[in-house]
DNA sequence: TTCTAAAATACAATATATTGTTTTTTGAAG
DNA sequence: CTTCAAAAAACAATATATTGTATTTTAGAA
C-alpha cells in the first residue's frame, strides 16, 4: 500500500481485525520509510449484477424472471420445482462469479441453453427456439437434427 | 470474511494483487464451505468527510448513499453501472478537495444535479424534482424548457 | 480534573497470504 | 469453426499476517 503520508510504497501490518458481522477487516499498517501509520479497510465487492438488454437498456438481475423463462420451456415436461430452482440457482452462481458488473442478457441465454440440454431435450428446443429467434419449422429441425434426431 | 453467496465465515485467499498506484489490493477468496469465490477490496481510510444535513444534523459522507441516490435517478437508463460509479468517484474527490471537513447537503445535490445534466435529461429530471422538492406538473414543465424544451 | 469507553499499541505463537510464472478458459472477431 | 488476446486459475517457493490477551492512550462527558 502506497503510505498516504509520504507516498512509499513498501508498509507491514501491525494488526488486523475483522468486524463481528464479517463484513469488514480492518489492518494497521506502517510505513517501511517514514513509520507513519494508516488503517485500511478491506470490503466484500458488493455491486448487484447488471442484465444489459439487446437494445442497450440496463437492468438488475432478477432471479425470478429467469425462473419464469426456464418454467415456461418446461412446461408439462417432468422437470421437478426443485430441479429448476437448482439450475436456476446454479446459473446464477455462475454469472456472478463470471462477470464482474454486467452481463448480457445474450450470455444468461447460452448458459439456459446449456442447462437445458442436459436436461431434457424437448425444454431445450422451446427455450432454444425463443431464445435463437426461431423463424420457421426448419430451424426447429436443424436443432433437433444437431441433437440427435428424432429419436430422442 | 462472510461468504456473500452462503454466509459462511471462513474464506481462503486464492489470490491477492495489488493495484500499480498501491491505493488498493483486490483478493480473490474463496469460501471454505460452498466454495464459491468472491473478490474484496481494500483501500486506504480516508478523513472522514461530514455532511451537514438540512435540519443542521451530521453525518459521515457515505459514498453509497450518494450511488443509490444517483442509480435511482438512472434506473432504466442506458447508463452502465461503471459510469455511475465513475461519477460518484469524481464527486466525492471534487467534494473532498472543495471542502475541507465539511460539507452541505444541497452542496452535494448542486454536484449531482450537474453530472446529470451532462449526461442524461431524464435523469436529470428525475433528480432535480426529488431535490429541488417539485410540488406540481408546471415546475417539471419549466424545468424542461429551461433545458431545451421536449426535443430533448 | 477525573472517569469511562473506544481506539491504539504491544507481544507472541501459529497459520496464511503474497507474488512471479505458467496454463487454461473465455468471449469476441475473422 | 478457428484464432487471438485477455482474464482467471493453478502452482510453488517465500515472507508476512492473524489472533488472543494485556496494556496504554485518547477523547468526550461529568
Amino acid at each position: 500500500m502506497k503510505c498516504p503520508y509520504c507516498g512509499y510504497l513498501k508498509d507491514k501490518v501491525l494488526d488486523s481485525r475483522e468486524r463481528e458481522d464479517g463484513m469488514t477487516i480492518r489492518r494497521r499498517r506502517m510505513c517501511l520509510k517514514c513509520k507513519r501509520r494508516f488503517t485500511t479497510y478491506e470490503e466484500i465487492e458488493l455491486k448487484p449484477l447488471i442484465v444489459v438488454k439487446k437494445d442497450g437498456r440496463r437492468e438488475k438481475f432478477n432471479r425470478d424472471k429467469l425462473r419464469i423463462g426456464i418454467q415456461k420451456a418446461c412446461e408439462k415436461r417432468p422437470i421437478s420445482t426443485d430441479k429448476i430452482n437448482e439450475i436456476v440457482e446454479n446459473i446464477e452462481k455462475e454469472l456472478r462469479q463470471k462477470y464482474e458488473n454486467e452481463v448480457k442478457s445474450k450470455e444468461i441465454g447460452k448458459h439456459v441453453i446449456k442447462e437445458l440440454k442436459k436436461l431434457d431435450k424437448v425444454a431445450y428446443i422451446r427455450f432454444a427456439s425463443v431464445y435463437q429467434e426461431f423463424e420457421n419449422i426448419e430451424q426447429f429441425l436443424k436443432e433437433i437434427e444437431k441433437i440427435g434426431g428424432k429419436n430422442v
